[in-house]
DNA sequence: CCTATGACCTGAACGC
DNA sequence: TGCGTTCAGGTCATAG
């Protein structure tokens, strides 16, 4: 489900209500996610008065008024909702946090691929992530010294979260169609102009998305339990099959490091040329 | 250091 | 109706 946009929307929900708000009670259904909850999680939490809630890349993090850190990270399919909703949205449930102002939210997650980490003050954390998209450090400059020897693809690239922090694979591929190139191009192929694109289509497309409130294709819920919107403005994201916005060409799709992959053949046409040192096939397709 | 691959989970959609 | 297969928004550990 989430990546930077959908994120960012649980943040921005989020803060209004618990900006300052003590932590009254935390239960614990599930401790099995992708690392397990650690055993003081309720007693680290509890008692606790949130200070700020901030988005880093992918992840939650309340600051707490003591300095200690509770991070959240959804995994593919973590959502963060409200008690109160349908009773049908809380299935998996994993924890619940209670407010001293009477609200209560609960983290539920199928898959449990995500996880809850803690963090005394001064302690440090996510010291591998990369740069905000959406700041100004990321510049088609930086980009640039990033992939310049690389052998890896861009959308690849663009997806791992030690250059840049919160983009995923539907935003990925929205960027690389806006940006015209090709999601398989290697990174060292790409030029200073190819970058200030791919810079000023992600800033473009995320910004966009937060302003739908992120994407919903089947998972996505924001804490209210509504969608996202920004499905609708796909151009290429499982739209294989339906013609591109732009030229009238067909949307494909294909897999590439156990990753679908959508673009349109006439817009993205920036790619490599064969590599020269690979070997011909001899048989050229028959007929 | 870099790159590619499998593994971790459940549920939904699809084909037979 | 049921059973098997494939796929899904992410990340990490491992091997070369």
């Amino acid at each position: 489900m989430p990546e930077l946009p959908e994120v960012e929307t649980l943040c921005r929900q989020l803060a209004p209500q618990v900006r300052g708000q003590n932590i009254e009670k935390i239960h614990v259904y599930e401790p099995r996610l992708r690392f397990p909850l650690a055993s003081n999680f309720g007693s680290f939490l509890e008692d606790q008065t949130i200070f700020s809630v901030k988005r880093k890349g992918k992840y939650i993090l309340f600051h707490l008024q003591s300095g200690r850190i509770w991070l959240v990270h959804l995994g593919m399919s973590g959502r963060l909702l409200w008690t109160g909703l349908n009773p049908k949205y809380f299935t998996h449930v994993s924890w619940s946090a209670k407010l001293q102002n009477g609200k209560e939210f609960m983290y539920c997650d199928p898959r449990r691929f995500g996880f809850s980490l803690l963090f005394e003050p001064n302690e440090a954390y996510l010291t591998d992530l990369g740069i905000e998209p959406l700041s100004k450090e990321f510049h088609r400059g930086y980009l640039h010294n990033k992939i310049r020897n690389r052998t890896r693809d861009i959308k690849n690239i663009l997806m791992d979260q030690k250059i840049i922090a919160g983009i995923g694979n539907i935003y990925a591929n929205e960027i690389l169609f806006q940006a015209n190139v090709h999601p398989l191009t290697p990174g060292r192929v790409l030029q200073i102009e190819h970058c200030e694109k791919i810079v000023l289509a992600t800033k473009k497309i995320l910004r966009q998305a937060i302003a739908f409130q992120g994407t919903s294709i089947s998972d996505f819920l924001d804490t209210n339990g509504k969608q996202g919107r920004f499905q609708k403005r796909f151009a290429v994201y499982a739209r294989n099959g339906k013609t591109c916005p732009i030229c009238d060409c067909t949307i494909q799709k294909d897999s590439h490091s156990q990753r679908s992959f959508f673009y349109c053949p006439e817009c993205q046409k920036i790619t490599v040329p064969q590599n020269p040192k690979k070997k011909r096939n001899a048989n050229e397709k028959s007929k």
